[in-house]
RNA sequence: GGCCCGUUCGUCUAAUGGUUAGGACAGCGGCUUUUCAAGCCGUUAACAGGGGUUCGAUUCCCCUACGGGCUACCA
């Protein structure tokens, strides 16, 4: 994308603190992040808190940490140093919005003043009432502008003397209302169809109408890419700028991400917490690249891109208009890719974080990881496949030691004798595959076995499964003793049947 | 109910006023093989429907259907 105003950019994030970093937010933070970088611009991280009853304790906290973990990271507004303070940095400030409410106050009162917003004192009761009557009459629900009406001096006394109000807008009643979306387009509405939003609670803090037009101008945002859902109150917005005859921004509405049924994603039906998947084991550079081509694609021939890359190819105007479906399949798909790309010294030691055993034996666990580092499709489940060939008690039950119709004499007597040729073996050759592969294969040569009737009691012996690793990457990361342990068992278990 | 937005394989998507509509995941089949995984190769599968415009529409326009978003003193 050219930057066709010609302007420096400067974008934001600007999420509720209400817990935890959404991940449709994250997508959207990595797409505001993407322009900025892409033209040298400015990405900046404001928390709106203005919803006094949504605030979560530790929630910026953990918004921070989740960008700060993905690479997502502002250059300008909140951030969280390493004692886990929060602070700020920016000549915008300040970036928590509830620390401008007196400019917020002051901004609605000059509205009042302008005749662009007035005092309403309609009880929630009221309002709520009217709208189930609307509702019941099928007619749209909307305001039924009661206070509209109200002198501005007899309101301003009802204010003076303490009583409960909000502040609406004082919206047309009629014409239209038009923008141009970057993704979508010409966007029209009808003013008729708006209702007199609330800008003011009662509880005196600014809706987030008033209080993010009133920030993105004194921050000097230029793009504003948001969600989807923010299309059908744009006109609101519009009004506010034009009414204090600021610069308007370029809006970016962002389609929505989806639910398997196709609604907007949801905790209901889907993990959406960006830390629970770091937390599962995906790996943030995997999860940056699987949410960056969800609505986007810079040629589609390619399914791998860095961070650096999708700088380089991001355009607004390429966002595709139309919601995704978070599909968690090739997510695990894409993570696997990143793992086995990952060098060995930095998958061991992410391996490690996430397995819980109680072997403290090193090498050998390194091993064992190593071995299944084709497996993985993401960390979290680590414990899970290593836990057979950490934990070395098996009881074969449930497993067949022999091959197809094999019998079990012919079986043992297999066993027996590679029981033996291990037991010639040093240690260091166990623990070399191609070592104890060519001895074996060999000892099969020599007997005229079949590699079948051979290699399938030993693999099963060794790992207590039918399906698992190959017998020669088992004797590695066991060696020896262990390998030896197992055959006798295996054994036991095949002369007691 | 009203308003707005959207619609290419099951899913993520590419491309185009004239293509055998491309790629990826998943699925299926094969190779490899002692099994599984990985890998490699192959393969099934889509332009929502109807009208226009046009020599020609998946592509442009309209309508319908379907889906989604909004319709709060939440964001």
């Amino acid at each position: 994308m050219k930057n066709p105003f010609n302007e420096h950019v400067r974008v934001r994030f600007a999420p509720s603190p209400t817990g935890f970093l959404h991940i449709g937010n994250l997508r959207t933070a990595l797409y505001n992040e993407l322009l900025a970088r892409h033209f040298n611009g400015d990405f900046i991280l404001r928390i709106e808190d203005t919803d006094r009853t949504r605030i979560v304790e530790g929630g910026v906290e953990n918004i921070c940490r989740s960008l700060q973990a993905t690479g997502v990271i502002p250059n300008e507004g909140i951030w969280l140093d390493e004692k886990g303070e929060l602070f700020e940095r920016g000549d915008y400030g300040p970036y928590l919005q509830s620390a401008c409410r007196e400019r917020h106050l002051e901004q609605a009162e000059k509205l009042v003043t302008m005749d662009k917003a007035y005092y309403c004192f309609c009880s929630t009761e009221h309002l709520d009432d009217l709208r189930k009557k609307q509702q019941a009459k099928k007619q749209p629900t909307m305001y039924d502008g009661s206070c509209r009406k109200l002198d501005p001096t007899e309101a301003r006394k009802k204010v003076e003397s303490g009583e409960s109000h909000v502040i609406r807008l004082k919206l047309p009643k009629h014409g239209l209302i038009s923008f141009n979306d970057i993704i979508r387009g010409k966007v029209t509405f009808d003013w008729s169809v708006i209702d007199d939003q609330v800008i003011i609670k009662s509880d005196g803090f600014p809706t987030y109408h008033l209080a993010a037009t009133s920030d993105d101008n004194h921050m000097a945002i230029s793009h504003v890419l948001r969600g989807e859902e923010w299309v059908s109150s744009t006109p609101k917005h519009l009004f506010i700028y034009e009414a204090f005859g600021w610069k308007i921004p370029q809006f970016a509405h962002l389609p929505l991400l989806l639910n398997k049924d196709k609604s907007k994603l949801s905790k209901r039906q889907s993990d959406v917490a960006t830390e629970d998947y770091l937390k599962n084991g995906y790996l943030p550079e995997a999860l940056l690249n699987f949410v960056a081509l969800l609505g986007w694609n810079p040629s589609a021939e390619r399914e791998i891109y860095s961070h650096d890359e999708l700088v380089e190819l991001f355009s607004v105007e390429k966002i595709n208009h139309s919601g995704a479906v978070f599909n968690l399949e090739k997510l695990d798909w894409l993570n696997s890719q990143y793992i086995k790309q990952l060098p060995k010294k930095k998958y061991l030691k992410l391996a490690r974080t996430y397995l819980e055993t109680a072997i403290t034996d090193d090498a050998y666990i390194d091993r064992c990881l190593l071995m299944l580092s084709d497996r993985i499709v993401r960390f979290g489940n680590v414990t899970d496949l290593a836990k057979d060939f950490l934990d070395l008690k098996k009881d074969y039950s449930g497993v067949s030691l022999t091959w197809k119709k094999q019998t079990t004499e012919d079986a043992t007597e297999k066993l027996e004798a590679l029981k033996e040729l291990l037991e010639s073996l040093s240690a260091d050759d166990v623990a070399k595959m191609e070592k104890s592969e060519s001895a074996i294969k060999s000892l099969i040569l020599e007997r005229g076995w079949t590699n079948g009737e051979t290699l399938w009691p030993l693999r099963v012996a060794l790992s207590g499964q039918e399906k698992s690793p190959s017998p020669f990457e088992l004797l590695a990361i066991y060696g020896k003793d262990r390998s030896l342990g197992l055959l006798e068992n295996a054994l036991k278990h095949l002369r007691a049947s």
